[in-house]
Formats: structure tokens, sequence, C-alpha cells
RNA sequence: GUGCCUGUAGCUCAGUUGGUUAGAGCGUCGGGUUGUGGUCCCGAAGGCCGUGAGUUCAAGUCUCAUCAGGCACC
């Protein structure tokens, strides 16, 4: 098997832990730092894959616990893997199902925020309707589908991913929250670590098993909430292991986000790849790269655009609000994406109160572009050196207004 | 003309043998959404309970009258 895989970097920012640089995949190469558009369910909601590629999206991640329920991974091997299956020719990434172990778990319906506050819950029976059962070896779960019962291991996680065929994928992990107890962090880690080693292995034995599959890389996670020791020893761990890249997940407290990737970055080696998972607001997005990470996936921007949420350069709008009713300009004057260029804000107002699904498409084609364009710009300005002048400036307006 | 049924939030309706400040869903208005459990979460505004009398300590609820809509019969 050729390992036609790899990353190669272009340029660094002077004093800071920023880079831009290309990932090469057997679907093609990512300009690094880039965001990655999430299509959870071998679809990035409401958009086709000629519209996600017009919003300049490199790459789609999509999510292993999801496709293994449905519609099945040896479907999808069947149907020649994940790029075939959803008519994306690009890069592709696989979730390994880690962050189910929380959502369904100890998060089932609750709202934990990047503070770490618990608000309520839209159930109170939270605690004993959870659908994951946590324990060394893996995670049993009910399926939100069908109530159906199945455990995820390591193992299994990799041979899903492996089946589903993406380019990059994951090693199984446990997603703590912020409200998790030290102790509980610590004991969570030395999982995550075990899991890794095994995913690492069971992805060996599946390479050797089928020679002739295209070269699937797969990143190592790195855990430790917001704590320092348990961050480093993470990383070093995992940096001392041949992954071929490394994400970085858990839930990390907004005001200390761009602390914590320092730390981790700074163990991780220089020359891979580093995603930061589940991440797309501007701020933390510069905070992000300016530590030294990558590409970063996120569902917010289809989420939002859903609800009826359009990012601009003045930060995001409500557009279902009444005072879009009769506002004839685009979400964002002078934007070259499709939905600025034929649609105004008073025709998208009238799809969302109309609930016409027209209206995802359309936000979600914006909103996408919006943040991939952001990341883009941001690229250019690590290799132009103008980093910290687009960040000041971009901030400012985004959060200020001005 | 006679009999019966129905009038409660913008809409569709709940409201116990009469008993605190009359509720829900939808809609409206505002906010939220960070490795997605595809119409989600949080909050707010909005009612002289058709109208007028009466019974009662107390009426959306009981009585009478009246207005409006519907059904049936002559």
């Amino acid at each position: 098997m050729t390992k036609d895989f790899n990353f190669k970097l272009t340029a660094k920012l002077e004093g800071t832990l920023a880079r831009s640089g290309t990932i090469t995949t057997p679907h093609g190469d990512i300009q690094t730092p880039a965001f990655i558009v999430v299509g959870t369910k071998a679809t990035v909601k409401a958009m086709t894959p000629e519209q996600v590629k017009a919003v300049k999206a490199q790459a789609v991640l999509a999510n292993a616990y999801h496709l293994y329920l449905q519609p099945g991974h040896k479907l999808i091997e069947k149907a020649g893997g994940l790029s075939k299956f959803m008519n994306w020719h690009g890069p592709t990434f696989t979730d390994s199902g880690g962050f189910q172990v929380l959502s369904l778990g100890s998060g089932y319906k609750k709202v934990i925020d990047m503070i770490g506050n618990e608000a309520a819950s839209a159930s109170q029976k939270t605690k004993t309707e959870r659908k994951a059962f946590i324990d060394d070896d893996g995670v049993t779960f009910y399926s939100h589908l069908d109530g159906s019962r199945h455990r995820f291991t390591a193992e299994l996680s990799m041979q899903i991913q492996h089946s589903i065929g993406a380019d990059i994928m994951f090693a199984f992990d446990e997603l703590t929250s912020l409200i998790d107890p030290y102790e509980y962090q610590v004991e969570s880690l030395e999982r995550t670590l075990s899991w890794a080693t095994r995913s690492h292995n069971e992805l060996k034995r599946l390479r050797q098993a089928y020679p002739d599959r295209p070269y699937q890389a797969l990143f190592g996670v790195v855990q430790g909430a917001q704590y320092q020791d348990l961050r480093l020893r993470c990383a070093k761990t995992l940096a001392s292991q041949d992954f071929d890249g490394f994400g970085i997940g858990g839930a990390i407290e907004k005001a200390r986000l761009g602390e914590i990737v320092r730390w981790v970055n700074q163990v991780l080696p220089e020359n891979k790849p580093r995603h930061l998972l589940g991440i797309s607001e501007p701020d933390d997005i510069f905070e992000a790269i300016e530590n030294g990470v990558d590409s970063f996936d996120c569902v917010s921007p289809t989420r939002v655009a859903r609800n009826g949420s359009a990012y601009t350069y003045e930060g995001r709008k409500n557009i279902v609000a009444s005072r879009y009713r009769q506002d004839f300009k685009p979400l964002v004057e002078g934007c070259p994406c499709y939905t600025c260029q034929n649609y105004t804000c008073a025709y998208l107002h009238h799809l969302l109160h109309a609930h016409e699904i027209l209206a995802s498409t359309l936000m979600s084609i914006h909103n996408e572009f919006f943040i991939i364009k952001l990341v883009d710009d941001i690229r250019d300005s690590i290799n132009s050196g103008s980093f910290f002048q687009l960040k000041q400036n971009w901030l400012k307006r985004y959060y200020n207004h001005i």
C-alpha cells in the first residue's frame, strides 16, 4: 500500500504557532488552515455536493456512529465508499463516534455550554434516560432511531471507519464535559489513551487485511479537558506513537481555548496536521490558528442557518426577526456567495417564516461560504504576514460592529 | 316560527361537583444554537371568558334575557 498521505508546511508565522500548509490525501489536497464542512450522515444538510463545492469547501466530515446505525457501514462499503456513495469527490473525514459517548451518555438532553454551566434540560429525567454507558473496554448505547442496543469499542469504530472509507479517520475517544471532576477526567483520559492505541493496532490489522485500499490516515485525539498536566500527558503519549495527525477534542472553556490549544501544539510534532474538533466561532478560529491548529469542523454554520441565523461581518443576525421583513438587501452586501448574489433578506425572511426548505439551503450556502472564506483569508494572511492586522480589524468589526 | 348545539388569546380548542393571578398547541415578538438525535431550545406579549341582568361569601362554570353562528323540523 502506498502512503499517499502527507502534510507539508508552507509558511510559519513568527512568534506564534500559526502555520499554513497542504494536507495531501488520496482524494486531493487540503490547503490549511482549512474549515472542514460537516456532513454527519453522508450529506451536508440541505446542500448538494455541487453547492458544497461552490462555497469552496475542501473536505467533508461524516460520522461513524450515525452511518453505522443508518444505512450501515457495510452498505457504504458495498456502494464503493463514502466519497462515491455521496457523490463528493474531494477529501473526507469520519469522526469516531466518541462524541456520542457524551451526547447520548452523561450529556444526554443536557445543555452544557463552553463555560461549563449545565443549563436546564428539556427533560428532567436526564439521569435515568441516558442512552449510553461507558466502561474501560467500550460503550454500550441505545440507538436514538429505534432504541436497539449496541456496543462500540475502539476496534469496531475503526472497522466502521475503515469500511466507510474516509481519507482521514479519528481514533475512538471519550469526550468528557467541563463539569466532570478531575478524578473522572484522569480516569477518562486513561481510556482515551488506551483506545487510541487499540484504534491504531486495529487499523494496522485492517491495512494488512485489505492491502489494495487507498491509504486511510488516522488521527489520535487529545483529551484532558482544562487540565494542563492531562493535556500534556495525552499529547506527549500520542506524539510518541505513529499517528498521521492529531485531533484536539473535548469541551473547552471559550476563554481558555487559545491557552489549552497552545499547551497541546507545543508538544505535538510540527510536521503533522492538527484538527480542532467542533469549533467555528470566528474568535475561536483566530485563537486556535494562532496557536497552531490546521483544520476545524463544526455543525454551527448549517445548524444556525436552518434556524434562521446568518453570519455577517457585523456578527450573527437572526433573519427571522421582523426587522428583515422589508429588507431588500442581501445578507452581506458584496458577498460573492450564490445566496447573496441572488436573494434578499426579505425573501429569506419569507422562506424562513413559511418554513420552506429552500430557506435551509440558501442560509446554509451563505454561512458555510462565510466561515470557509474567513479561514481562507486567515491562511492568506499567514502567507503574507498580515495575520495580526486581519485579526484585529476583523474581530473589532464582528464583535463591536465598528 | 319552533327546538337543539356552539360562542374563552390572532387561530384551533381545554377548563373538574361553582373556589387562588383563566390554560395549551399553533401563530406573533425577542434571544439562543461550537466533533448535528433535520421543523430544535429558552423567554415574552396577547383574554372585561359574545353582551346585560340575576343567584351566591364566590360565576368561564348555575338561572333569565339578548345578540351572533350552526344544525334539525315546520
